[in-house]
DNA sequence: CTGGAACTGAACCGTTCGGTCCACTATCTA
DNA sequence: TAGATAGTGGACCGAACGGTTCAGTTCCAG
């Protein structure tokens, strides 16, 4: 009864495993990835591996989904819902950014429009575990500001999904097409404030 | 000397060829496109399709190449430089939406993101085609409004790239990760016009 | 009508890949 | 120590795929 906390799931290896198909999958996609391969880099044999999942889309999966609850806690991270809109909005541009602009956002979000046609599902996940929980805390942040008559929005679903829409501008485009593969600091400022800038001028208090 | 206009390519069954190609490249992507099914599709034997094409890949960027000019004339298309911005604005979105929320553009981006990676001069083609091209075209009429005094914009860049991108909101991500499959005009109408109102409220002209 | 070029259809090759199998070993528990 | 459970590693299978080849057929210009 005393069983270590972890290890509920049955086997040694699991996480192994788990880690190994994380790292092959968003380097690969999904059918450049060989299972072959993850047994290599998981360090554990194929044998091992079909023990854990009977297919190779069901790990994948798998994956899909732990990753997507991770990013889900990352999203929702602090936001101060006492502080100015500027400040907030500044800030939620910079969390943002880094995520889209990192190795790590590219290659995720490139499986995902990639495979989500393969796996409904890994969209619907992928789109509550980001941009959701992203509208989710906005949307609570708007309240508060608008009851402190700092910003007057009428639509506040619309807003919520604009300001994300404003931040990456042209930059993740063009990094997903491989135009450009990284910025300068100066790059995503100009952004960022233009964003910021732009929002406030749509739904910044009235100062009447 | 008076051969006739078209057939400057070898062989008659060249375009058969191309549209197979891109009809089955289109809807399976790169990878998951069997060069077999495309001989098929196009009523043309495996045999004829290596004549024309030495082998895969150039066929892949044929198609690709082809289907980019096609859209880079699409997306310079009319724009009245005379009309006032509330007007040029919506119709550009419309326009832009109509290509992005159709089922060809949604295929069309889904393989270019996913193939930039093998083919870094996908991405960068589709690039100019598409996004370049509407930047170039909004950037000339935001300075023919500003001339007129109907708009007052600092960074001409910047606001041609926020504007597309506010368009899209989160329709396009909706679609692109499978999570809705269509939209009411209303819908549509809603992100439009938020779009061009906070487009206005940022720049619209000083009524000093 | 004829000759050559374009095209066909199918067999074939080599490779890769997902998935299975099995005899053997390491690890842990009682 | 004994026995069960987890893990190993490599051989193997069948299917799919990209690409080649070739004997035969269709098409078209001269």
């Amino acid at each position: 009864m005393n069983a270590p906390v972890t290890a509920i799931k049955r086997g040694r290896k699991f996480d192994q495993v788990l880690a190994g198909a994380r790292d092959v999958f968003l380097r690969d996609g999904y059918e450049g990835a060989s299972v072959d391969e993850i047994a290599r880099t998981a360090g554990v044999s194929k044998a091992t591996l079909y023990s854990y999942f009977p297919d190779k889309s069901i790990l994948f999966l798998e994956v899909a989904k732990t990753e997507c609850r991770r990013q889900a806690d990352d999203a929702t991270a602090e936001m101060d819902m006492d502080a100015p809109p500027q400040e907030v909005l500044t800030r939620t541009a910079q969390h943002m950014l880094c995520f889209f602009l990192s190795d790590f956002g590219q290659q995720v979000y490139r499986i995902v429009v990639a495979e989500s046609g393969r796996f409904p599902s890994l969209g619907r996940e992928f789109y509550e575990a980001v941009p959701m929980a992203v509208r989710g805390t906005m949307m609570a942040y708007f309240r508060a500001a608008m009851s402190r008559g700092e910003l007057a929005i009428d639509d506040l679903e619309l807003a919520a999904d604009q300001f994300p829409e404003l931040c990456k501008a042209s930059l993740h485009g063009q990094l997903i097409l491989g135009v450009r593969t990284e910025f300068t600091d100066d790059e995503i400022g100009r952004v960022i404030r233009g964003a910021v800038e732009m929002f406030l001028a749509r739904y910044g208090a009235a100062r009447a």
